[in-house]
DNA sequence: ACCAACAAGATGAGCGCTCAACAATTCCGG
DNA sequence: CCGGAATTGTTGAGCGCTCATCTTGTTGGT
């Protein structure tokens, strides 16, 4: 490759401004989590991911793929949660290279706990500062780039997690 | 706060979409980067900043904004590039509490080098994915959030550095 | 001129993440 | 049914970031 695709101005703001605001919502959510529940976010969506499976549990690979987390990522982060008592690991009986993560009753009400701020927070940095409009084209954007990117390299994809049930954390 | 308002599905969708479009996105970009110029993201932003900056030179404070970084990040950040001669620290002559960092020959070199795989990496995370629609509408939701939480409490922003200016690192 | 409040930046501990390497198991072609 | 290839999950080193704290310097009220 010697030609170089340069952003033009218009590519240029539309990157930019999408790092900024990225990190001006994560951060600040991110900041908010961590202050009032003590978790970061990428444990707080993996504690909802079980929350929302049959049984509370998951095998590894497939709560990998649900919550975006690379195996190693997922794997530190749930030795981490065991060590919390939030969760606890079992062998896969029909696979033994295979673990189980569930969700104690204990974590569920660390998430259920967690829930009402966070959600807050979201609103607040997000949802508060945009139009309806706004709302909408984000959306839109977002999810042609989660398709376009899905299942190409980066992570072990393998797409087949269902589309998001609201959310049974918050219904007891 | 007793009554949590809670996220519709619309927005429930909103939200997930984001998290995990910035995942997809920035990852892939990070681990691009970090592969063929041995930096990640945060250090490539401060660079350009300077890059373009008269004298290429930013007092720390100002950087740390127009970086969207805290100063103890940058602080770190600039430490580490220091060891790698990209740029050097020298005291503020008019306030002498005050560093300023200047982009080296090195670092602008380094800088150089890197620039065309990464912005094609952003260029096939991002606008190879997107209608032209799409992207306006991402950039407005983005650009309405970085006004709107600009300036509110986290960082220690005193907005007042100028809008992209086309990145001069492409221009020699 | 003084001193309390504030601002700039550096620093070290702690932690989450990446990357590469590894162990254990399953799969599949011959 | 055997053996190489692929898959699952874990581990440890290294690093960037946050948070709290500290030092140094500036500012503003009296």
């Amino acid at each position: 490759m010697e030609h170089t695709r340069w952003l033009d101005d218009d590519e240029q703001r539309t990157w930019r401004s999408f790092l900024a605001a990225q990190r001006l919502v994560l951060d600040r959510v991110e900041r908010r989590l961590q202050s009032n529940a003590g978790m970061p976010q990428a444990y707080y969506e993996i504690l909802v991911r079980l929350s929302e499976a049959p049984g509370r549990t998951l095998r590894m690979s497939v709560l990998a793929e649900s919550a975006w987390s690379s195996r190693s990522r997922l794997s530190h982060a749930v030795a981490r949660m065991e060590e919390a008592g939030w969760v606890v690991r079992r062998s896969c009986p029909t696979d033994r290279r295979g673990q189980l993560a569930e969700l104690t009753d204990e974590g569920f009400e660390v998430l259920r706990n967690a829930a009402p701020d966070h959600v807050e927070s979201v609103r607040e940095a997000v949802f508060d500062g945009l139009t309806a409009a706004q709302q909408a084209g984000l959306r839109e954007a977002c999810e042609t780039l989660v398709e376009y990117l899905s299942g190409t390299g980066q992570w072990p994809v393998t797409r087949d997690a269902g589309p998001d049930g609201p959310g049974s954390a918050r219904a007891s």
